[in-house]
DNA sequence: GTCTATATATGGATAGAC
DNA sequence: GTCTATCCATATATAGAC
């Protein structure tokens, strides 16, 4: 039994099953709110709003559904919260990636490893947040435009883009275009994984090989397509 | 009042509104099992699954849930029906891509074409599929594998593409990373088209011009992928 | 085959004790 | 703050008349 182990901290001693033994060490040491909020993330992550059980997150919490409803008032403002969350997982990277001062080739080539860095940590997260806003879009655009951290200013990668290009520094492309090329190849290979995995008839293992190496993938297609060709010409 | 007119077809004659005239006809000439397999469709891709109401396919049919539990004994048995045939929208056109004689630059100009047209008349389809898959994998994998369609051949597809290969018509490429491009390129913005209607703030009408302009933008950035660079060297 | 009415199950939300 | 017990709305599914 490789899992088990023998404990003891802070008045907690534990012989046992490692993850029951985390179960405790996180009772102990998260707040309730904090756990309802990541109980509430894995479940509407993985289920969607629709699929998504209260009382699911309520154990998953490990406490009961009255304890939720003390905590947020109904299901839908403990979603708002968590998609609200998901959302902003990636404004950080895109606006430190648009407003940082570099070249558009070494922005994007940076960005694409983080992100896909990302992705590969939150496999869940790119078809949540997309499925959400196609099924309620007027309302959670509202909320978004409405919220304190914004949205990435995409104008303004437009923008450097362009600048970029008059100063001869990568080849003319249009800059919309190449960034929903950039995001289509990033994401659509995780927010696509089992349809994937079926058609190209993967298991998990060798498919998570494949996302190893798209990284590289990604960057080198979208440096063939902005580099300046026959510089010497 | 441009939509009114005056009819008479068949016996039924109408005056008013075109879209009620449109209904009564639809329910003359649609069995009723015809219309409920639209009318499921219809709600089902709007919604997804745990989001879909009997009720409201039932209205959308224009016949009550009693008799939608006659034609199909339960949810679950009329959403495969919707499912199954979602899926095997893009069937056909990736095995006449794979198995049809030609070259493979010829092949994908082709395929990317005709898949584009599918998505712009489908805008609901692949955020369907993709996320009804994604949130019971081991289920629907299993249902595709035993339909009689059964699935694409992509192990041919690649067989194809590295012998295009190693007979020197296109540049040498990962022929599975080449498959995943072009569908992520092809797919996705229409996945997440209120993502990116949000983020590069385009309005619907301003989306549809630059969705008109993907066929060309994929097209050109697949062929400079795989074209022979210098063939004169 | 098609309807109305109803049974049954599920799941979000609340009351009230501790 | 946290629990048990319960309410109530909603949604799936069925019974039975026509």
């Amino acid at each position: 039994m490789n899992k088990s182990l023998f404990f003891s901290l802070h008045g907690i001693s534990f012989a046992g099953d490692l993850t029951v033994w985390l179960k405790c060490l996180v009772n102990k040491f998260m707040t309730p709110e904090e756990r309802i909020i990541e109980a509430a993330k894995k479940v509407f992550l993985k289920n969607g709003y629709a699929g998504a059980r209260m009382q699911d997150i309520a154990n998953e919490a490990a406490i009961n559904k009255a304890l939720l409803h003390y905590y947020f008032k109904n299901k839908e403002s403990l979603f708002r919260v968590i998609f609200m969350e998901s959302f902003h997982t990636m404004t950080p990277l895109l606006n430190q990636m648009i407003t940082e001062e570099s070249s558009v080739a070494e922005k994007l080539t940076v960005f694409i490893s983080i992100y896909i860095e990302m992705l590969q940590r939150n496999p869940y997260l790119p078809l949540f947040v997309i499925n959400e806003l196609a099924r309620h879009p007027e309302q959670f655009t509202q909320l978004i435009k409405g919220s304190e951290k914004g949205m990435p200013d995409f104008k303004l990668l437009i923008f450097k883009i362009e600048e970029g290009i008059n100063m001869g520094q990568i080849n003319s492309v249009d800059p919309e275009a190449l960034i929903v090329n950039i995001i289509s190849l990033c994401v659509f290979p995780f927010l696509s994984r089992p349809m994937m995995e079926l058609l190209l008839q993967k298991n998990p293992e060798n498919y998570n090989e494949f996302l190893t190496t798209r990284k590289q993938e990604v960057t080198k297609l979208v440096l063939t397509l902005i580099e300046i060709p026959n510089k010497s010409n």
